[in-house]
DNA sequence: TCCGCAACTCAAGCTCACTTGAACTTCAGC
DNA sequence: GCTGAAGTTCAAGTGAGCTTGAGTTGCGGA
């Protein structure tokens, strides 16, 4: 196994597409050399950058995230295990925030929808934030918000029967 | 207020654009009955409707999965409270799968990319599944994985040496 | 030399969940 | 009666993250 791999080799070890790898390099989150008749050779070292990119997308960061945290590896040496790790530190308060709505989902099934209520506007459950509630069209992805303080509830969603004496109203 | 609201009343009972109403009918997620001049009139009991909608698209369905959910509603009678927690109660375990993956996410960023393994062929962490995997182009939204059972790892991620020198080979 | 696979580029397509725009009608208030 | 807001339909656009197809070239083995 060679120093330079062929998009196929980096393919099939990475698990990711050719053309998704081709479109990572025009979106510049990774790199190749050409070999002289123009094929794309990747370096190895690109293996662990398309891993990083595959969780990170896990995780939920976009491409442009993405590729803005790859940005901030050393562009004059190859990466440590500590250059890694220091992306990827920043996540965990991210991973933590989906967590905690995933909770409050899960109990707004007994709660809210149990009890019947089902606010939209104030029960905190079904209220859209963040990258869900971006602008524009497009397909809005699932994800967590954070808790909005409402008045006289410091964060706390309303109760059922004020709920639905609002929206029976 | 009366018992039949306007598309713009029950667009901004619910937080929910006309136009994404308009949508919804078309699928079929919610029915309005018709003035004469051709003006959509929703009766009431649409709120609730919608707002479960929007509490579904929050777990992760699809709007065709949230769609087939609602027609299990029975057709002939209001929906009790009974009816609407019966829909959700299956959810639980989505919402658990997704929690325990993003455990696992969570782990991962010390453990794999930490230590700087990050293979993507078999760490179970980077290993998509369900809708994400789903064939077909269209963005992949971010979705829980199951444990995937690999030849003498039964479901547990082979060690950051093994793999370390798997993608380094 | 020939075959067949792999790679190349570039444009277009696809899904999902909507939004936007055009062109028109209806309703409510003055 | 007039005006402006709100409603209608239908077609086309949006964004993310790719995939697919067309048409061409390169590489490796028999």
């Amino acid at each position: 196994m060679s120093e330079l791999l062929t998009i196929g080799e980096t393919a099939s070890r990475s698990g990711v597409a050719a053309s998704a790898l081709r479109y990572y390099e025009e979106r510049g989150l990774i790199a190749s050399v050409r070999a002289g008749s123009g094929h794309r050779r990747f370096p190895r070292p690109v293996l662990r950058r398309i891993a990083f990119i595959v969780f990170a997308q896990r995780v939920g960061l976009t491409l442009e995230e993405i590729a803005s945290e790859l940005g901030k590896l050393p562009p004059d040496r190859a990466p440590t295990r500590r250059d890694w790790s220091r992306l990827s530190s920043t996540w965990t308060a991210r991973i933590d925030d989906r967590i905690a709505e995933l909770e409050r989902l899960k109990a707004g099934l007994t709660e809210c929808i149990g009890c019947g209520c089902l606010s939209l506007e104030r029960c905190r459950l079904a209220n859209p934030d963040d990258r869900a509630a971006r602008l524009g069209p497009g397909p809005r992805y699932w994800v967590g918000d954070r808790p909005v303080s409402a008045p006289g509830g410091a964060g706390t969603p309303a109760t059922c029967a004020q709920e639905s004496a609002k929206i029976a109203r």
